[in-house]
DNA sequence: GTCTATACAATGATAGAC
DNA sequence: GTCTATCATTGTATAGAC
């Protein structure tokens, strides 16, 4: 199959692999949704094959098999999803630094909500796929990160909170306008609006995190 | 089948009941966990069957179908899911109202993870079986609260945020510890240890939520 | 590359003996 | 109440024509 993309002998290889390339997009952005929906479990290829616009054998022409096609949608999401974190500049202000952080990871809910909808179902299934990215890599970057809070705690630039902490609470606020749109737009009795609403979100969130880690001499609790 | 539990002349009906119970205890356990962790598509009543211990047909003499089950395990777990919200009181000391809230709904965090994710898969699915819940008597809930909190900043005595948006704040790092109880344990190098690391997160949340939206004459952002 | 037809396994649910 | 056996349906994947 790789075989009959390839097999072209004018130099035009490039217009044979631009179908391939478009059919693999519309198979991708099917399952992204669909999996993100269902799960890995709940999705069926006859549903993404049908909200790709394709047969299920056409489909399966493109990718072996089920499993495959996860696989795909998830490594292809995993980079740009785990950048931000590491845009964290321990020679930054601490404030500008978080608040920079803050803003992109909601940016990035708001954009690719999906994707993170597509990640909360690989985790609720107990990272089957994801294990070694999140006790590896992830792990990694998230202990560099905490110890560049750290160090911004111990020279009295904010507030002594536990960084890591810190860290899944910007991940919770921000990631949730993505995970729980359904709810969101229900309970506030706007449909169809959830990327206005992690907009609007912003004002709060920044209000709150930069204020709670920011304010000198803050009362006791 | 119902009749069978009832039929018994000698006032020991409760021993009947009985074991009933106990094996739609059983039922409710097995399916919770499992439809938590795939959702509805993806759990199989073999699964649950299996992990309830009982056969399928036996387990299908208690409950009709799978669907049942689900919206069993679902109705059980919903009440005392939105309780601590309805304890808000416009009366209370808005700080303290706030600080009990978080740690309350903390607490059920990791005294009920898996309801936590139950409802988590529930949403991510669509919610096509809350969205009645969530835009009804859900919907009012927060309306009214929302009101509270908004009374609180009318009067001076907290932060000028959105109330919604701080209340969806809460929900979600509250929530994050048992949704995404899996990444947590890797990503912190402390597997099975959920439960502990949401204990210890008390302190961190508290510190921002309270220092960020009681705090006198906060820095501007 | 794309389709129809189909093999084969998994799943939801029921029948009927005990 | 609980089981074994079974059925209808759906789901994954492949064969083979075009």
């Amino acid at each position: 199959m790789t075989d009959s993309a390839r097999q072209n002998g004018n130099g035009t290889e490039k217009k044979q692999t631009r179908i391939q390339a478009e059919n693999q997009q519309k198979i991708s952005d099917a399952a992204l949704e669909t999996f993100a929906e269902f799960g890995f479990r709940g999705a069926t290829i006859d549903v993404i094959a049908s909200r790709a616009g394709m047969s299920k054998p056409n489909m399966l022409y493109y990718y072996r098999s089920k499993k495959d096609i996860y696989l795909a949608v998830l490594e292809n999401t995993l980079k740009e999803w785990l950048a931000p974190l590491a845009e964290l500049d321990p020679d930054g202000d601490p404030k500008k630094e978080l608040n920079a952080y803050i803003r992109s990871k909601l940016e990035l809910s708001r954009r690719h909500p999906k994707a993170s909808r597509l990640f909360a179902q690989e985790i609720l299934n107990g990272a089957p796929n994801l294990q070694p990215v999140l006790s590896g890599s992830l792990k990694d970057l998230v202990d560099r990160k905490c110890a560049v809070i750290q160090g911004w705690i111990d020279s009295g630039r904010m507030a002594p909170i536990e960084p890591v902490h810190l860290i899944f609470m910007i991940w919770a606020t921000t990631q949730h306008y993505a995970d729980f749109q359904v709810q969101i737009e229900a309970v506030t009795g706007r449909p169809g609006e959830g990327t206005v609403l992690a907009e609007e979100a912003e004002d709060t969130l920044l209000k709150v995190f930069l204020n709670g880690l920011f304010t000198k001499n803050p009362e006791s609790a």
